[in-house]
Formats: structure tokens, sequence, C-alpha cells
DNA sequence: CATGAATGAGTCTTCATTCAT
DNA sequence: CATGAATGAAGACTCATTCAT
């Protein structure tokens, strides 16, 4: 395997280096406002040396938003309502939805990233920031379609509804980012999935 | 009054002029993407004339936020719950929701940099924005903690809820703002506060 | 005459409320730190009728300068030497130079004027301001040339001994507009003119 | 020794290859006029290069007139009257000016910077330069007082007189830059410091 | 004559990227 | 592989000057 040879175990710790500094001053600084400079200074290394391991600035970047992308996906999936004895679709969902939430707001840098990186004027990024978005929402919508198929949801407008979801989760977590002192994840996915399913009202 | 006098009326018409060309080219390009070439380019005036009305680029970004929360706020109050006789609360809630979403869906540019404009490295702007933002999630707390003392609401955690319930809106503003043709608004706020009141199962 | 006519008159007097306030600002701000705006500001006029009077921001400074020229150049002349019974040299000299420094001293703008303008990116107005200075050294060459002749000097480089006087009073004029309260001037021009002749040894 | 190490000597080259260039260029057309263009085109180096060895526009002149400054203050000292059997006084005095006018005459253009900067609006620059043109006017002014004292000199003003000598020297210096051929400085200081301690007349 | 809104050339400065050592 | 000096495009802002009213 690559990593085992030495080298390549270093080139890729050098890379991670790279990667951590720059989400930090990404998170801090936004994307426009964080330097090479600063990055460069945080990870202790030359400036040429930067770009032996990026392209560019936009380049880290894409890289942070990939990665993390990549391990959203993989904690997001559809839910399975038709297999029987399977896991309760209602636990399915709380296991993704902490899952994921744990992945984001565990690292500090990397929930201000997401939340600010659609307005960054790296188009690439924003684009595929976009499209990733677009999936959980597609993915949201053809929940609530199955759901209200086999009865289980009333009828909404699925578009609608999915968005009305992410952009609570969305609201959830910059609030929670805001904090200095986190609760518990499973407490909180609790209370906002009681909100999602039944509402406020009484 | 001032604005009789013709030399007035024309100032304050470029004004809106510049106004409006730099909301588009900020919602386009974010605050630091957008350039004061673009802006000009666009309101088809010279450089210095853009600074014969606005004193900075920040200036401009600043009129723009301002004008926007000010017209939010005058659409957004404490929903009254005890005067008898009065209009009912959710018919209250109903007739604000409608009203801002609508202001703010009617401005396709607007919305976009009221979505973005939290991550502007414009300290004081995106301070201020955060102020806003403040305000009406504080609003929403009180709202929800008055619900629950005359039993309206279930007890939920009501910072949590607000920051849930501020999201959702601008999910659904986002989600709104991406569609080429837009639904009647009063039928989409039906159905989003149908989702948060009731959530969506069944 | 021209300036009977009153329209004339009046047209002579906005020039003059210009060139004041013109000098001033120069004074205080140096050719390039002195904007339009200042002038216009302290003339109470608008931007257009300043140059309805003066082409440009170089000619009300060229205007200022010859002007002072103008009356310096009327107060320095040769010294006689040759008519008998003419008033003698030493007090012929003694009144040009009071005449000169007074005028100078009394318009303190006009001193700072005089002290900087050498140094302005103002090429002609500086060319105007060496040739003016290059005349007042010729004529103290000339003058040292014929007191040596005569045998009133003693034997000095005429051209290096003009230059050492011109700066001498250049540096007293500095260090009297340094100074907030002016001591009478026929004071000042007596001990200057002893350092010039006598030197300061006993 | 850091200037052994070869990257290090050529730091310190390129910044006197740029101080050189700003000094002429600041020469030519003053503090104002001097443009960062032309002290780069003169220099060969790129705009970007400028700011690596300068923070400002403001921070070469500050430099270069601190060099001046410094070379120049370690040229003029206190006159010892005191010490039996040292070097007599008028000695003393003739080497320090020759000194000090070889080192501003050998360098026209820096010649002609200290002639002018003290009408810069570079407040700081100008400050600091007013605060050395003061330090030497108090040193002559120390140096008339115990030169009146010892019975040395005939009784002055010694502020007038301070001021008087300080502006021959700087109209010596003034005809010297403008000549294309320097006469030899001992010659001149002799001729001078003749004017200077016994005046022009016979 | 007087006005002041409009112009745009020109300034300083920053910073992502390259490349010789 | 690593370095950091050098680059220059691009950006915000100023201000003398013009010209339609």
């Amino acid at each position: 395997m690559a990593l085992a040879d030495p080298s390549e175990r270093q080139k890729s710790e050098r890379r991670r280096q790279i990667i951590e500094s720059a989400k930090a001053v990404f998170a801090e600084a936004g994307y426009h406002g964080a330097s090479i400079h600063a990055i460069i200074e945080r990870a202790q290394i030359a400036r040429g040396t930067f770009y032996l391991y990026f392209e560019s600035k936009a380049a880290v970047f894409d890289s942070i938003l990939d990665e993390a992308m990549r391990e959203l996906r993989g904690r997001i999936k559809r839910i399975d309502v038709e297999t029987p004895n399977a896991v309760p679709p209602q636990q399915q969902l709380r296991e993704q939805v902490i899952a994921t939430l744990d992945y984001i707001v565990r690292d500090r840098a990397l929930a201000t990233l997401l939340l600010s990186a659609g307005h960054t004027p790296d188009a690439e990024a924003a684009e595929r920031l976009d499209q990733f978005f677009g999936e959980v929402r597609a993915l949201l919508e053809r929940a609530m379609e199955s759901g209200m198929e086999i009865g289980l949801l009333r009828k909404v407008d699925p578009q609608l509804a999915a968005a009305a979801m992410l952009g609570m989760f969305r609201g959830v977590v910059e609030q929670l980012t805001s904090q200095t002192h986190l609760p518990p994840i499973e407490n909180v996915v609790a209370e906002v999935l009681m909100i999602a399913l039944r509402g406020v009202l009484k």
C-alpha cells in the first residue's frame, strides 16, 4: 500500500498539516481573508512548499470541502422503509442525523467553513457545495415522498419540506457552533427531530 | 419638501441606481468579489461618481443592509396573545411571515445578500447583520416562551427551537430564490407554517 | 481705467478673495496638500467659479508667486556707490533689507510659501522661483564685486558670498516665521547686517 | 556575522539599490511627486519587490532621512573650548564643517532632499527633519553662547545668529549643488567660515 | 456669471503565484 | 523536496478639471 512507504507517509502528513492549518485559517478569516501567508505561518512551512502540495489557494479549500462532503455522504443514506424486520425508520433517521451532526459539530472550524462556503468567490467550490446540498435535499425529498406513500407522513410539498428540514438543521448547527459549551448531541437531535416531525404546537 | 426639488430628486435617483447595481453585484460575487469596477459598470457611471454618493465600498453595502433591516423590522413584531378580541395569534403570525417573506423574495438580489452576508469579513457589516438575525431569533425565542406559558406550545428548548425556525425560513427563502417561477407566497407560507407548527408526521 | 468699471472691480475682488484663500491653504498644507476643495471652501465659492478665475491649481500658485516676486523686485535695487552725495551705501542696503523682510514677514502665509515653493511638483513655478532667487543672487553678486572694486569689501568669492548672504536671510526669515511674537524688524535687520558685514568674531 | 551570509548580503544590496533609486526620484520630484512607479522603474524591480523591502513610500523616505541624519550627527559635535592643549577651536570647527559639507555635497540627490524635505506633508518625516535641524541650530546656539562667554565672539542674539549661520550653510550647499563642477571643499569651507566669522566688510 | 454633479487618470498597496537556488 | 525572493495583476480610493444647467 502506498501509505506504507515512509516518504509517502511523510508526504501525506505534510498535506494533512497544511489542510489543518488552512481549515483553521479559513474558519477564522473566511476564504478571502485567509492569506497564504497565514496558512504557511501556521503550518510552519515555506511559501513554495505550500505550492508543492496544492495547486492554489482554491485547491486547498476544495480539498477541505471534498473531504467533508465525502465523510458526510458516508453518513447520509436512503432510509429503508421496505425491508421487514429492519431497524424502524425513525431510529434509522435518528442515527443518521446524530452521526452527521456529530461529525460537523465536533470540528468547529469545519462547521464554520461549511456554513459560509456557499458565499465564496471560488466559483467551483461554491458549485460543488451547492451540488452537495442539492443531493441532501433530493434525498430528503425522496424520503418525504416515500414517507407519504406508505402513509407515515401527511401530505406536504416534498420540495418545500425538504428545504425547510435542511434549513432547520443548518440553523441548529449555526446555533451550536456559536455556543462555547456543547450539549450532548443526542439530546439536541431528539429535540430537533421532535420539532421536525411533530412541530411546536401542542 | 426636500425631494420636491428636482436636483434633490435626481440625486436620490442616482443613489438608488447605484444601490441597485451594487446589490446585484454583491449578490453575484459576494462582498469581496464585488469590485467597484463591476458596480460602476453596471450603474453606467464613472468611478468618481460612485464616491460622490458613497464613502466606500463598505458604505454601499451598509446602506443596502440597513435599508433591508429597516424594512424587515417594520414587518416583524411581537405577537399579541393577551388583548382579547384581537386578531388570533396564528393569523398575526401568518400575516407577518407573509409580509416578511414577500419583501425578501421579491428582491432576489437582496435575498441572496441576506443569506450570505453573515460571512463577510467586513466586520462591522457582519456584526450588524448578526445583530439583526439575533434580534429576530430573540423575538422567536420570546414567542416560544410565551406560547409555552399560555399552553399553546408544547415544552421545547426555546433557543434551539428559535434557531430551528429561523433556519427553516432561511432554507425556504433559499429554495424559493433558486426557482425561476415563484409559487404564490400565501400558499408557501401556509405550508411552511403547517410544518413548523405540526411537523411532517401524520 | 478698467478697474473703475464696477463689474471689473467685482471681478478683481473675487480674484483677490480666491488668491487669499489659496495662499492660506498653500501655506498650511503645501502645494500638493492643498486641494481645490479646501480653497473654494475657504473662499466660499463653487467649484466652477474657481475655474472661471484661474485656469488651474498651478495657475493660482503662479499668481501668488508672481505677485510676491513683483513686490520684492520693487524693493530690491542695485546699490548706488557712485553718485556723490547720495545716501551712504550701508544705509541704502539697510533700507532695502528692511523693506524686503518687512513685506515677507508681515504675511506669514506668503513667507511659508516662498520658503517651500522651490520644492513643488509644479515645475514651471519652481523654475520661476529659481529664476527669481537667481536674480537676487546675481544682484548680490554684483554688489559684492563693486564693493570689492571700491575697496569697501575684502576679497571674497562673490558667487559664494552671495549664496551665503541669501541663505542667511532665508534662515532668518524661517526663524522669524516660526516665532509667535515678532521682534521689531529694524532690530533684526541691524543684527543680521552686523553679522553679514562683520561676522561673529570679536 | 550576518552580512557574511550571501543571501543576507544580497538582500542588503537590493535595499541599497532601492534606496538609491528612491533618493534620486525624491530629489527630482519631491516626496509627493515621486511615484512608486518611478522608483521601481529606476531600480528595475517589480512593484511587489519594493514592498518586500519597505512598508510604504513613507518608509523609504524615512530610511533615507534617518541614514543621512545618523551620518551627519556623527560629524557634528560640541566644540571643546576647555581642555588645554586640545585642537584649537577654529580648527575643530573647520574640520567638522568640512566633514559635514563633504558628506552632503558628495551626494547631490541627498543634498536636494535635505534642502527640500522640511516641506513635505509626510508629517512624521517633516517633524523628524525639523527636529534634526533644530538640534543643529541648538548646537550652534550653544556654541555662540560659550563663544561669547569666553570672549571669543562679540555680543549677538544667539538664536538669530544660529539661524543665520545654518541658513548660510544651506545657501552654500544649494549653490554648490547647482554647479556642475565642484571646487575643493576645503577652499569653500575656508571662505565661508571667513565670511561667517569676520563678515564681508574690509 | 455661478453652480456643483460628473468624470477618469493616477496613486498606493496587497497578495496569489512562480522559479532559481 | 524545500526555500523565499521576485513578480505583476488587480483593487480601492482621490482629486483636478469639465460642462450642462
